[in-house]
DNA sequence: AATCTCTCCAACCGCGATGCG
DNA sequence: TCGCATCGCGGTTGGAGAGAT
């Protein structure tokens, strides 16, 4: 028996997602929060299947995520915890705050491998080519004998899986250089790439939307998206929801669903 | 200026893991 | 315990932009 679609494909949007698209999830996840990804595009109004959804939300849309180059402290770390892990990404990026597996693994793919071959290093041992003979690395891979530290957080299985979920208890970890990087979320605003998931910090336990680049982004989405607005007029948030929403699925019709729906309660 | 090649990364796909009735 | 639905992970692809010719 073949395995069923994950979801009904037929109809379905693919491909890039579009800034309006993006507001409808973000919007829709920050009033609901997640419970089922598969309802999520069909409460949210969108023509995508839910695991698209959760695509973008985990890697483009969370509020807590860290924008920017890796460091070489950071490349450094990848490197150390694949020699260890494998290509686990998911565990690597465990170790990034704001940091995704599908960009570490991107960054792994397009630059760390060209830097080792560069060096020299095998990229699944992370030795020297030359003394890498007849071991068995590939195991190291696919079945890799973690170090004890790693292991030991591998095994906490208690802890809860929340990548998808808003933590809305557990303050962001903040990184040295996290001022350098929402100054340059900014930057990207007043580019013509608009940013929506930096828009969204986190901040006593809660997340706020920074005002100067939310009037920003209106301006740029006013010029290319919506006719309504014209660059330079300030709208209040609220105003923002009722005329970017689309008004097909109104947000009243979720308040009959807490108790299906919501994680955790209004922010 | 036009074309080709390369690089990067967002997004998709398939499958194993997990949850739940 | 079983089977189905859904989630989450890792591999892969494709397109946009940059750089080279």
């Amino acid at each position: 028996m073949g395995r069923k679609p994950c979801c009904e494909k037929i109809g379905l949007k693919r491909g890039p997602w579009t800034i309006e698209e993006d507001h409808r999830l973000m919007n829709f996840i920050l009033n609901n929060g997640i419970h089922c990804w598969r309802v999520v595009p069909k409460l949210a109004g969108l023509l995508r299947c839910g695991k698209s959804c959760r695509l973008r939300w985990i890697n483009y849309l969370r509020p807590d995520l860290k924008r920017g180059g890796f460091t070489d402290a950071e490349e450094d770390t990848i490197m150390e915890l694949h020699s260890q892990l494998g290509n686990r990404w998911s565990k690597i990026a465990s170790h990034f705050p704001g940091r995704t597996d599908n960009e570490i693994k991107n960054h792994w793919n397009t630059k760390i491998k060209k830097k080792m071959k560069h060096l020299g290093l095998n990229q699944a041992a992370h030795e020297p080519i030359n003394s890498i003979t007849n071991q068995t690395e590939s195991k190291q891979i696919t079945n890799p004998n973690m170090s004890s530290t790693i292991k030991e957080k591998e095994e906490t299985k208690d802890q809860p899986k929340d990548d998808v979920i808003i933590e809305t208890t557990k303050p962001l970890i903040v990184s040295n250089n996290d001022e350098e990087i929402q100054t340059e979320n900014c930057k990207t605003l007043y580019a013509e790439e608009v940013d929506i998931g930096s828009l969204f910090t986190m901040q006593d336990n809660e997340i706020s939307i920074s005002s100067s680049s939310f009037s920003s982004l209106y301006s740029n989405i006013s010029r290319s998206e919506s006719s309504s607005y014209l660059a330079g007029d300030s709208i209040s948030l609220e105003q923002w929801d009722l005329d970017m929403t689309d008004p097909l699925v109104p947000w009243d019709l979720f308040t009959n669903l807490d108790d299906t729906l919501f994680l955790y309660d209004k922010m």
